[in-house]
DNA sequence: CTGTTAAACTAAACACTGTCAAGATAAGGC
DNA sequence: GCCTTATCTTGACAGTGTTTAGTTTAACAG
């Protein structure tokens, strides 16, 4: 691994570099009016660069979302450390990283979730996106009493918690003058304490 | 009221012809690859001919999130008129209207909740998003027990449902390869009761 | 019926966009 | 050293949204 020179023809790492520069499009200009060429002009290279290495826009866009759920659980996990290791409060915990995520980077959690032209034979995509619902499946589980008695309920719980997470995220992420942040606000409640209530209710309390 | 005549240099009634080819195209080949001038050539008419009624693509898009808007909860009030009117029922029937509207229309409820280039200053467009809201929130309210008592129980009550309802419509509408779809056939139940049990669930079945 | 005004739409052009085929350049293996 | 292969450029093409200027028609006043 080198230090790319100044100005060669070869870039050195121009995949990684065409990457970084993509998700800076895709912050300052929304997935909406995202421009492939616009990431090559940025880093002083030709439209047609990118294409060797993605294939085309949806390639590249694809190989982003993968990143996206990479740091999706990363960002979970690194929430739950910080926290009391007990099944519900872990569950809390990775629920509040999900909303977290969403809320820090809509535009990747757009592409992510409600982005259509998403490659799904790519490999890492499926790979990182199973890793992040397997993460959260687990999750459900260990807060169940025995699994073996109550499989339907471990994933009755399953859905509902991560439909709450997921409605949150995606209602938090999405609109600029945001309702869901208007009644967190008039509740009194700070965020992460009223959605992770939200998210124990979630899982039925009931057992414990 | 006249019919349009067949090669008149005046449509007739362009403005809606076009919000019905914009449908068209938007079911057709999805919101990422909307093409204005593709439904300007599906009617007949020039490219430029939409701006104005429109403006512009946003304009007409978001006169097209305005009537998805209504549209759902035509659907929601629907679906209640078919169910007891009991305010728990109600409550059910009118999120499961909201999710058979994102199955059944799944770019549109996209634009609706997940353009960014919205016009926001589109009057029918808040007013017709608002009224949904609205709808929403008396719903939930009625299943209170006493609402003076406990306003922030309703508050919590009305998120938890919103953000349960939207979370399945979100996670259902947008995949092709459909996880919660997969978890829905495994519990061995169907999807209204399922998804109704859940929204019992967020609700809090508590005072019942 | 006639003349005028305003609305509806066209024509042509512009600056973009993504993508492709062909060629130039450099790196790495032998 | 040469040869092969990966990497990037050049130049072009079709398609996109939008704008300006001009043409056609409807609506309306007399």
């Amino acid at each position: 691994m080198q230090l790319p020179r100044k100005k060669a023809y070869h870039h050195g790492d121009l995949k990684t570099a065409i990457l970084i520069a993509a998700e800076a499009e895709l912050v300052a200009h929304g997935l909406e009016s995202f421009s492939l060429r616009r990431v090559a002009k940025a880093i002083g290279v030709t439209p047609a660069a990118p294409s060797h290495h993605f294939g085309n826009t949806n390639g590249l866009l694809t190989e982003l979302a993968a990143l996206g759920f990479r740091r999706l659980l990363a960002e979970q996990k690194d929430r739950q450390d910080r926290v009391a290791h007990d099944a519900l409060g872990q569950l809390v915990a990775s629920g509040i990283g999900y909303i977290d995520f969403a809320v820090n980077n809509p535009n990747l959690f757009q592409l992510m979730f409600n982005w259509r032209n998403l490659n799904e034979d790519h490999e890492t995509l499926v790979a990182h996106r199973q890793a992040a619902y397997d993460h959260l499946v687990s999750n459900v589980e260990a807060t169940q009493p025995d699994a073996h008695q109550s499989a339907r309920r471990a994933l009755v719980d399953a859905m509902a918690a991560w439909v709450t997470v997921h409605g949150i995220a995606s209602l938090l992420s999405s609109g600029k003058t945001n309702r869901l942040a208007e009644l967190q606000k008039r509740s009194g409640t700070d965020r992460d304490s009223l959605f992770g209530e939200l998210i124990v209710k979630a899982v039925g309390a009931s057992h414990f």
